[in-house]
DNA sequence: GTACGGCCCTGTTAGC
DNA sequence: TGCTAACAGGGCCGTA
């Protein structure tokens, strides 16, 4: 499930062979999700970007190639002699002028591509009020404290909206908060809570970009190559094992509809609500 | 405006 | 062995 460290490792992998390419022939699934891809027919790539878990796509005419991976999304290329038409799980596909065909597929359509006027986010309300980046140091503590105090939904469910700051998931929001030793479930927190929680959240992202991702079971860099990280994981998805830093057994609760493991000793008890 | 539940999807896994 | 139900979860939308 691909999340910050994902998403920039496939970015990378893209923007290293696709700028100054031309998309000649377009095709994609009729969901309304990806539809719209083919309407980047005729205009050339100028560079691969990111914010937060979108990839953002410069054309040459004024205009952004959108993609979020959701879950399963990921990215192929092939060489003319290579591409055997759309795979049964293929959700759109853009033929370059190279005769390359750059593959978009999504077992489970939780993905999702628009093309929009170059900044012009509002079809995407996510990215649109998408927070900082993790790694600009305009996130600070501070930052994070004053986000997070300006409502009183759960930690973890304020992270996972991408407001407070942009990238994070359900992985790295666990190890973060484990990292932190705060409580995801809370709705409030301290300014030293804050601070340890940004360091666990930049940390943690960092070690996932340095694994290459977290392979759990579907996420595949460009040429197919698995991350890392999973073998790195302090917490999420380590339900019943003893916590590294204390050995109480871990614990996993389902909040605001997403699953959560934390430690109770460490991370301090549940709050009531 | 805010909080929260439900939906979209399909492969995998657990349980009977 | 084979079937069914539960589960995974990011983003969006409807409702209270």
């Amino acid at each position: 499930m691909p999340e910050l460290p994902e998403v920039e490792t496939i970015r990378r992998q893209l923007d290293a062979v696709l700028p100054g390419a031309r998309i000649v022939a377009a095709g994609a699934h009729p969901s309304a999700k990806f539809a719209t891809a083919t309407t980047a027919k005729g205009a050339a790539i100028d560079a691969v970007r990111r914010r937060g878990k979108y990839l953002l796509v410069d054309l040459d005419d004024g205009r952004e190639l959108i993609v979020h991976l959701g879950m399963t999304g990921a990215f192929s290329i092939a060489t003319g002699s290579e591409h055997g038409g759309p795979g049964p799980y293929t959700r759109a596909w853009w033929e370059l002028d190279d005769g390359r065909t750059v593959v978009f597929d999504d077992t489970r359509r939780f993905g999702r591509i628009a093309v929009v006027d170059a900044g012009d986010y509002r079809s995407l309300p996510t990215l649109h009020d998408l927070g900082p980046e993790p790694f600009d140091p305009v996130f600070t503590p501070k930052v994070l404290w004053e986000a997070l105090r300006s409502t009183r939904r759960r930690l973890k469910t304020q992270l996972l909206s991408q407001r407070p700051v942009a990238g994070v998931g359900n992985i790295y929001a666990d190890e973060a908060f484990w990292s932190a030793q705060v409580h995801p479930a809370r709705r409030t927190l301290t300014l030293p809570q804050a601070e340890r929680l940004h360091a666990g959240i930049v940390e943690a992202l960092r070690q996932g970009l340095d694994g290459g991702g977290t392979t759990l079971r579907d996420y595949r860099g460009v040429d197919g190559s698995r991350g890392e990280n999973q073998f790195r994981l302090a917490c999420y998805g380590r339900r019943g094992l003893p916590c590294h830093r204390c050995e109480a057994p871990l614990e996993a609760a389902v909040w605001d509809g997403r699953t959560t493991t934390f430690c109770h000793r460490c991370q301090g008890p549940t709050p009531r609500r």
